[in-house]
DNA sequence: ATCGAAAATCTTGGTCCAACAAATAGCTGC
DNA sequence: GCAGCTATTTGTTGGACCAAGATTTTCGAT
């Protein structure tokens, strides 16, 4: 318990790099996080009006604002035009944007997403054979079900990403997850891409299926094969320079 | 060739998810970004003033501010007093001040990130196993070797952080070398508190060095092993509920 | 008199301007 | 070469106006 209190604490002073004076838009940040954190205010709860904010904390409204922007930013707060700024739970999809801000759209990004995409999907292979129950599997079954359903190349590609997303959720790890999700963008304008020139829904299906199926007879060997090529196989509509067949460095 | 300018357009489409219209400060934002694009600045360079800026995007010069504040909250820009606004390589700290403010503080959420750590670093193995060169192992030697150089508890772990991402690095993948460092100040402060009531560090550079060992001797499994016996071994630190001896769910 | 709809009003964020303070880059004079 | 001055630029504030949406008021129909 002592022990929780310290590290609190501890984390606190991340923020205080710098000890010297704050300029007073990040003074307000502060001052505004400390209120919601003072008044316990929840995901919804509305914060004081601009200029109740400038009042109480003697500041000007366009000090207030920049303040709020930042916090915008950080998807702590949703402003709604006139009803003020609200608590926000975007701040996963803040994290999410903002990773993926200025991420280069590159062949050899593709490449390195995709080889990441197979280090995480192939490590968790040997929880998932241990531990996936049926439920789990059927519920992987469904998802994929979902690839057949429609055309956009929009759609496709984000069930083609659900899929694989409840794969990572079956792995039990939180930290994971979010990690994963983090490269939605990323991994889905692959799959758009792999799916621009035409349809490959049945195909992705089909390996989506295998791959199931290797979980459900518990072969390890089989699942990392059949995830491989998976992963692979999108890749050579991706990395269309040469011109040639393969794409393996 | 033609693949890539379709990429760029399609990621560009991504932050259109709404296509009303924009505010004017993210309308600016936009604006900003591309002046950067097309003027291929670099890092270090100025941006235009914030008045130039208000006048060639016709907004007011609040307006702009703004926009150089969420710049600034991206890690974008950094603004400096009279010399203005220039380009910043802050924005992976700023993604990894962001991913950190999010997780929770709780023995729970360490369990978790011990958890992630240990599907990912022992998930390279097979990689590091077959193409690690032994200069790469004397790097991480000489990492390892830093750890009982010093005394203070902050530059411990520190130390211990930096050979974990060294070997993550061997890896070969910058994304997921990305998001390994993303948990940096989580996994730090884990380290900290597991070296808070006595110094480990000759246990842990002990640890280090028998994995460098397995992986000299190309052995998979004796690597695997005495990673997850690390990786627990720290957690039993965090752990302290119960107060008795095992931490072992 | 009651209810509901329409209109007027009031509040609030969005944007811009003007002004001043503080900091400092760059020039000026020695 | 250096001290000091000046002009420029960001930092901050207050005020103004607009548009949109919430609130209240008004008023007609029943």
């Amino acid at each position: 318990m002592s022990t929780q209190a310290i590290l609190v604490a501890d984390l606190a002073a991340d923020d205080a790099l710098e000890p010297a004076k704050l300029s007073a838009v990040d003074r307000l940040v502060e001052q505004i996080r400390d209120l919601v954190r003072d008044r316990k205010l929840v995901i919804g709860d509305p914060l004081p009006t601009e200029r109740e904010l400038g009042e109480v904390f003697q500041a000007g409204r366009n000090t207030v604002r920049e303040a709020l922007q930042i916090l915008k930013a950080y998807g702590i707060v949703e402003v709604r035009p006139k009803i003020g700024a609200v608590l926000s739970d975007r701040h996963e999809d803040a994290v999410r944007k903002l990773f993926a801000f200025q991420h280069d759209i590159s062949p050899a990004s593709f490449l390195d997403v995709q080889g990441y995409r197979k280090i995480i999907e192939v490590g968790i292979g040997d929880h998932l054979i241990l531990h996936t129950t049926p439920a789990d599997l059927d519920h992987l079954d469904a998802v994929n079900a979902r690839l057949l359903t429609q055309a956009s190349v929009e759609e496709a590609a984000r069930h083609d990403f659900a899929f694989h997303e409840a794969l990572v959720t079956l792995a039990g790890n939180r930290t994971l997850l979010t990690n994963y999700r983090l490269l939605q963008p990323v991994i889905t304008q692959i799959m758009r891409v792999g799916k621009a020139d035409r349809p490959v829904q049945t195909d992705t299906h089909q390996a989506h299926a295998e791959i199931i199926k290797a979980l459900r007879d518990r072969d390890r060997v089989a699942y990392t094969y059949l995830l491989s090529r998976h992963l692979e196989y999108g890749l050579q509509f991706v990395v269309t320079d040469p011109g040639k067949g393969g794409a393996q460095s």
